[in-house]
DNA sequence: GCAAATTAATGATTTATTCAAG
DNA sequence: CTTGAATAAATCATTAATTTGC
């Protein structure tokens, strides 16, 4: 671990090569055209940057690629995360989460009394929901949240999603697993 | 800073006086279900929903309700808005042999051994440009990014790619700028 | 000062979604 | 219903920072 083992430019041949390092005029580089509005450079893009940055070193076009792919998905993971903090005070969310799962159908909902009669109109909906659904859009990125931490949750898997079902007993499955989250 | 007003979850019943805002929590779970395959709920299971969630926070049902509506609206408004942007920018990976641009892959770049499912095409804002989420951008780091913009055409043509304009170009027209600069 | 130990960054892979075409 | 195309999300892995005890 200690050992720094220099890795020489030649990146080529050599064999077990480690894994690539921008030289500062390469990220300099590709910081600017992240900068200048460029995210997901195509293919043709990363081919004609990757033959621009080899000037200042060895570099790959995967290198490219994966470069842009990992600063985009960082800035919005660093992103999700601040506004997350702001939002909710309470920390990372493991907090609920039964394995046991207490399924149940809360009988008794049937008929669903108490709202059917207010249902509102299609129309209206929209102009009710604005404000409240751009709060969720914009922690939807985070739409499973496992993010938060590395080190509370493990992998948590939520839903199988097997298309083998019929879509009401799909759906009903889905709703008791997820009201079993909490 | 105008949408991170929201934080006054009040929602207090007393008067019924203001809309409902998600919870934290509420939101989670929510975007949990629809994650999950629910879009659209029955009234029995808006009313288990409904339920559940009140034990983070005020909430009714038609509040649920209206959620779902919102959140399947929004995403095909967002696929509507996708497609559109779809015959303007235009795909440029499979197409047919390219100078040094072949088939798949950005090959013609070195070793590729590993260089599997990449070949990126511009289209990455639709995510993002739907519901505030720029704007959070914005008001997180100055604005920078015109994720979502509308491109202005610009003439310039780099590669004999079938038709298109507009974002690619603009992209392409970017990476020359970028690439100009040293 | 200095390394071992720990933490933070980030390059590279893998996995899950999603829409639409067949 | 299945599959292809294309990601974004999640994860793995390795390296650089840094902390810390001596």
């Amino acid at each position: 671990m200690s050992s720094v083992s220099v890795k020489e430019v030649t990146s080529s041949s050599g064999g077990g090569n480690s894994r690539w390092y921008p030289t500062p005029d390469q990220l300099m580089l590709l910081q600017r055209m992240y900068r200048g509005g460029l995210k997901t450079p195509s293919a043709t893009q990363v081919q004609q940057i990757t033959e621009r940055l080899s000037s200042f070193g060895n570099i790959q076009g995967k290198n490219v690629f994966y470069w842009f792919q990992n600063r985009k998905a960082r800035e919005r993971q660093k992103l999700r995360k601040k506004f997350m903090n702001l939002f909710q005070q309470h920390p990372l969310y493991p907090a609920h989460h039964q394995p046991g799962l207490p399924l149940h159908h809360v009988s008794g909902l049937e008929d669903a009394s108490s709202w059917k009669g207010d249902l509102p109109s299609a129309q209206t909906c929209n102009l009710m929901c604005d404000c409240g659904f751009v709060t969720m859009m914009m922690m939807d990125h985070g739409g499973t949240d496992p993010y938060c931490t590395r080190v509370p949750p493990k992998t948590l898997q939520l839903f199988p999603v097997t298309t083998t079902i019929s879509a009401d007993l799909k759906q009903d499955d889905q709703v008791q697993q997820s009201l079993a989250q909490f």
